[in-house]
DNA sequence: ATTATCTATAGATCTATAGATAATGC
DNA sequence: ATTATCTATAGATCTATAGATAATGC
């Protein structure tokens, strides 16, 4: 089999012409429009009538792009945790404990932006299924954890799925009662489920007490 | 207000006649048919017409009982968390410990029929909003444990989803590998959100231990 | 006679596509 | 000249209801 001709464009750099970027512009609008419709849990239920129209295209457009509602919704699914799990990644550069990496995830990904809080908790425990972005690096450093020593929990895929619960549980009540989520809260949902995860309290606390490192820009 | 005359009937005992229990039988196969649907993920995708189908009922009966898809969904997720939830309080009566009752209702919420995870597993987090069933149980018990300083965990309701979390992630490991589901499994679940709550590691041990009383019939 | 169920269907969507229009490339 | 977008629409659903049929009550 061939190498693949986009390896090669790939390569050249500035090769998009502005025929591209108008195209980009369109997928992108289609996308951004399905993020905000999961939000508002319209999700699936939504028409592609109501998708094209949040994204103000022409209807026949969504063609050009997807080839059905799901391809929309996977794509941009995939598209958002992988942004989040990017600038997780930049947050938590040089850090090698795997606990310690974890929590930092957990603290960064609870401040989020309340647009993509809003995805995650209109997606709920699917999003452990998208297999970009927040999840398998919560697993990754979960495993980790095991094979160090630091977490004693058995299934990692089991915790990985409580983890996911405690996030969604607070991003809902950021969202429903905003003024119960004082400054700390975040950090007390990461000092327990590093408990949950097998790791001393007194090393949980100490974890969720250092200084959180500058996000940049999102 | 006067009082309700359903009040007055179900005193009055053996008032159903055959054609209330033809309507009730008629009822319940479309509740079933619900119930299955959401386990296999068709939930609402489904459509009227299949959800007849799946009752073996004809189309038009469908609203003699219900007037719109969402409104068969909710009751048929109440129903089946209710019935969850009743056989959990005949486990656990007599038990007055809240560590000990919300060990017990994992414990056993871990073990439950296969019908019934599965629909937990296709309902997700928005099992969490129905007001019926385990999801309030679990939350008194959460709360009960605070205010007997057993649990140190801040909010009562982002822990819930953190248990929520936990429970529907052994599920979902039930159902797609069941090979990594022993009979240990639960048991070190229910310990580690335990630990979460805030119980000390050696008491959360204890608690899952203890021996099991019978469930009782289904 | 009454009540629930069933069958058939009108009207309202919704999807997918064809063909026209507009934007860009050369 | 090429490519993407847009408008319009055919055909396929899907919902809600009307009217016919079957079961039960008295």
């Amino acid at each position: 089999m061939a190498e693949p001709i986009s390896e090669v464009r790939t390569l050249d750099a500035p090769r998009a012409s502005r025929l591209d970027r108008r195209k980009a512009r369109t997928r992108q609008a289609l996308i951004d429009a399905a993020v905000r419709l999961i939000a508002e849990r319209r999700g699936d239920r939504a028409s592609i009538q109501e998708i094209t129209e949040a994204a103000d295209i022409g209807f026949g457009s969504f063609y050009n792009h997807f080839d059905s509602k799901d391809q929309l919704f996977q794509t941009a699914s995939e598209e958002v945790l992988e942004r989040w799990g990017q600038m997780i990644d930049r947050a938590s550069a040089g850090i090698s404990d795997p606990a310690e990496l974890f929590a930092l995830g957990m603290r960064i990904s609870g401040w989020t932006h309340p647009d993509i809080a809003g995805f995650l908790t209109g997606a709920g425990l699917d999003a452990l299924d998208i297999p970009v972005g927040l999840a398998p690096r919560a697993l990754r450093d979960i495993q980790a954890g095991q094979d160090a020593g630091r977490f004693t929990i058995p299934d990692a895929e089991i915790a990985l799925s409580a983890v996911a619960g405690g996030l969604l549980g607070l991003l809902r009540l950021c969202q429903r009662q905003p003024e119960r989520v004082s400054e700390t809260t975040v950090d007390q949902l990461a000092e327990a489920l590093l408990r949950m995860l097998g790791l001393p309290a007194p090393e949980a606390a100490r974890l969720v007490a250092l200084p959180l490192p500058a996000t940049g820009t999102w």
